[in-house]
DNA sequence: CGTTATATATACCTGACGGTATAGATACCG
DNA sequence: CGGTATCTATACCGTCAGGTATATATAACG
């Protein structure tokens, strides 16, 4: 058992009240006083919490991750044909970077579009190039899976296919950031959806 | 003739190097110390010359956008077939978010995509909506000229594909500022054509 | 040449930032 | 119940942010 007073808060609820404000304001507009009250807790507990802003990102972020690998894993193997995995990946996607307001988007995208690249070797880059290396990852074993199964070529670039397709959720998060209703990135999702190689039945 | 003591610097120098911070720091990140630093002028000057931080970004926003603008009209117009147009457009993108080292990608895409959604109605955010606006609406001009030449089908959605085209070249800025290489993202580029609808021929 | 208008340089102001010291509150452990 | 470890709250610290006042330098005008 833990000694000492507990903690009067729930450290993961706390987390998804922080990414609200990454969210809406990016890290560096995040101040440490908009996340205290966000999160309901003063500032010594989140520092005892988590350390320090950057460390607090880290987890947010990798909370995030979590449950958005959660869910598109489930979407991509639920559905057994290739072609509508993905559709359902991008539809799925479009849903929710459109109706998370008022910040609309990626979590992940926006940090990594738009934060500093000064940096480079700081813990918030790597962490970002991590998150969004698993999630081309899965998407390429999806892929693979696919071709395997005969929904795809034999001769088709798994690496390059699945670079596409990330490319494209990625500016799916900017044009959702951006306002675009949840049509008009739906219509967008079906004409993605045209570079799916076609298998040629032997 | 202008009255006074002439200014030391090249108003329009000055901003392309307050371009280079804004791209790698972000607008947030960017310290008014570092802008004078680099544009090698004092602050009063700077104040003086643009205002304030906002009015800088914006007038450097601005200054970017026309440079863009201006290259992307002569690709897309340059190139009678529309297809061919919109593949030099992407192949033309591609190269210069992998060429601006160190901080790759598109500066209007990185600010939009991730700066901050609190202040909707900031100059920024109306600036950065305006010119990503002019950029689709160049591309639906070029897709709707293609259409009536008969490189598109009569039925296609103008609207869509336009904004197709440029969710792909905002993902392209993301994936760029993220490491991709130019030949990966050529590979992007290809994928992304297959969506390219199939006129049918009378 | 004196006046005037603009540019530069130094030095400074107010406020907010990330982060912390210290003191008080509340639980387990013996 | 005493001791101790942990959490919470207030108040604070040093730094740096964006922005500006003041003084000085340099040009066009008359």
């Amino acid at each position: 058992m833990t000694r000492g007073r507990p903690r009067e808060f729930d450290a993961d609820d706390a987390l998804d009240q922080a990414q609200l404000v990454f969210a809406r304001d990016g890290y560096d507009g995040a101040s440490m006083h908009a996340l205290t009250d966000a999160m309901g807790i003063c500032k010594p507990s989140l520092y005892a919490a988590y350390g320090n802003k950057e460390a607090l990102f880290i987890a947010v972020l990798q909370r995030y991750a979590a449950a958005a690998d959660a869910r598109r894993s489930s979407v991509l193997n639920d559905e057994p044909d290739g072609r509508r995995a993905v559709e359902q990946m991008l539809s799925d996607t479009v849903a929710r970077y459109t109706q998370s307001t008022p910040s609309p988007g990626c979590l992940i995208v926006a940090q990594a579009a738009g934060g500093s690249t000064a940096a480079q070797s700081s813990g918030i880059r790597i962490a970002l190039a991590a998150v969004m290396d698993d999630g081309r990852d899965a998407l390429r074993a999806r892929l693979s899976r696919a071709r395997a199964e005969g929904d795809l070529p034999a001769d088709v670039n798994i690496d390059a296919l699945a670079t596409y397709f990330s490319t494209v959720m990625a500016g799916l998060s900017v044009q959702a950031r951006n306002g675009a209703t949840a049509e008009l990135l739906g219509a967008v999702v079906q004409s993605a959806l045209c570079a799916w190689p076609i298998a040629v039945s032997a």
